[in-house]
DNA sequence: TGTACATCAGTGAACGCGCGTTCACTGATGTAC
DNA sequence: TGTACATCAGTGAACGCGCGTTCACTGATGTAC
C-alpha cells in the first residue's frame, strides 16, 4: 500500500533484516539490474535508480556489492545464463530445444522488441567489448558454452564443422538481432530478422545433406 | 610548442577566429569524435574532454553544435560513411573491391584491435539501438547502403537472393567482428574471425555456382 | 586603399545536477549463556 | 526456555566530482564606406 511497486510491496508487510530477506533483496537487485542492463547499457543505470525499484535506498547497495563495478560482472553473469529470461537459447536447459526452435525464437519480433528479457550477449556484447577483464571473463565463459551448445544441435559433420557451423550460426543471431533492433524502418528490421531465420535454417540443413 | 598534442599545433602559431579555422576546428572535432565514439560508445566522451583533444576549451563547443545530441547524430553519419576510416567497406569508393577482399579487411585482427578506425556499425550498432530517432534514422541509411552495396558486389542469383546474401553478410560480419572483441580469449577471438572469413567466402562462392 | 565598426569563434568561470561512495545511526535478528 | 547483547541489513544525509550547459568577455575577422 505504501510502494506503487509490485515486487516490493510482496515483502513490503513489515520490514526486518534477515539473512533470507538479505538474499532475497540481493537476488532481486540482480534481476532488475540484468533487465535495466540489457534495456539501457551498462553504463545507463545509477545505483539509486537500481535500489529504488528494488523497493530500497541507495546506503544498502554496499552491503551487497563492494562497488558498483561488481554489480556489473555479477549481473552480466547472471543476464546471460539467466533461468527466467526467454531470448531463445535459455530453453537450452530443457533438451527438447531444436535449432529451428531456437533460430525462431531468437529472430523473433517479440525477442527484438524485448531487449530487457532478451539474450544478453546480443545486447551487451558491445559494452563488454569496452569493458573491464572480469567482465569480459564472464562474456568468454558464456559464449563458449554457446558455440558449445548449439554446435550439439547440429547433426551432421565432424567436430570441427559441427564447431564452425555453430560459430557462424550465433554470429549471423547476435548480428542480425543487434541490426534490427539498431534500424529504424520496421520492414528493413522485419526483412533482417526473416533473412536470416531462412538463411540459417537453409545452411543448418544443407551441411546435414552434405553428409 | 605550446600545445603537445600533433594535430592542434598546426594550426596553434597565432589563433585567429576565421570562418576558414571554424571549419577546420569543426572537421577536426567531428573527426576525433568519431574515433573516440567508435572507441568508447556514445556516452563514453564528455564535451570537454573532445574539445581538450581538439585544442580547444569547453565553452567554444556551442558554437559548433546546439548540444551534446546534435554532436551525436553528425559525428555518427560521419563516422559510419567516412573518408579516413578504414575497416574494410569504406574502399568500396574504389570500385575495385571485391568481395573477398572485403571479407578479409573486415574479419582481419589489425579491424578488430582497431575500432576507432573500423566500421561504426559494429561499433555503434548497440549503441544506437538504446539512441533516438535521429541516431536510427541516420543509421539505418548507412546501413541500407552497405546492403546494397554488398548486394552488388555478389555475381550470382537473382535480386532477391543477392540482396538476402547481403544481409547474411553483413549480419554474420557485424556479430562475428562484435563477438570477437568482446571475447577475452586470444585464441577464441582468432578462431571466430578465421571461421567467418572461411565460411562467408564458402558461401558467397556457393552460390555463384548455383548460377 | 585605408579606416571604423559589427560580428562571432573561442575563453574560462560559474551554474545546477546526478553520479558513486561514505558514514553515523536504527532496530530486528540471532547467538551466547 | 528466557534474557542480554553483538551483529549487521537497511536508512538517509552528506561528500567530492565530473557532467552538459550558460554567459560575460576578448580580440581577430571581414565588411561598409
Amino acid at each position: 500500500m505504501t510502494s506503487p511497486d509490485p515486487v516490493s510491496m510482496m515483502i513490503d508487510i513489515q520490514m526486518g533484516h534477515s539473512q533470507a530477506e538479505k538474499t532475497e533483496n540481493h537476488n532481486r537487485i540482480i534481476r532488475i539490474a540484468a533487465a535495466r542492463f540489457r534495456e539501457m547499457g551498462l553504463e545507463g543505470l545509477s545505483v539509486a535508480d537500481l535500489m529504488k525499484e528494488a523497493g530500497l535506498t541507495h546506503g544498502g547497495f554496499y552491503r551487497h556489492f563492494p562497488s558498483r563495478e561488481d554489480l556489473v560482472v555479477e549481473t552480466i553473469a547472471y543476464a546471460l545464463a539467466d533461468g527466467e529470461t526467454r531470448g531463445g537459447l535459455e530453453e537450452l536447459s530443457g533438451d527438447n530445444l531444436t535449432l529451428t526452435t531456437l533460430i525462431d525464437a531468437y529472430l523473433a519480433e517479440s525477442h527484438r522488441d524485448t531487449p530487457s528479457r532478451g539474450c544478453g550477449v546480443a545486447t551487451l556484447a558491445g559494452d563488454v567489448a569496452r569493458s573491464g577483464a572480469r567482465a569480459k571473463s564472464v562474456f568468454t565463459r558464456q559464449v563458449k558454452r554457446n558455440i558449445q551448445s548449439v554446435s550439439a544441435m547440429l547433426s551432421a559433420g565432424d567436430a570441427a564443422s559441427k564447431r564452425a557451423g555453430a560459430i557462424m550460426i550465433w554470429s549471423a543471431l547476435v548480428g542480425s538481432l543487434t541490426l534490427a533492433r539498431a534500424v529504424n524502418d520496421k520492414k528493413l528490421s522485419s526483412e533482417i530478422l526473416e533473412t536470416i531465420r531462412v538463411e540459417l535454417k537453409a545452411l543448418s540443413g544443407s551441411s546435414k545433406k552434405k553428409k
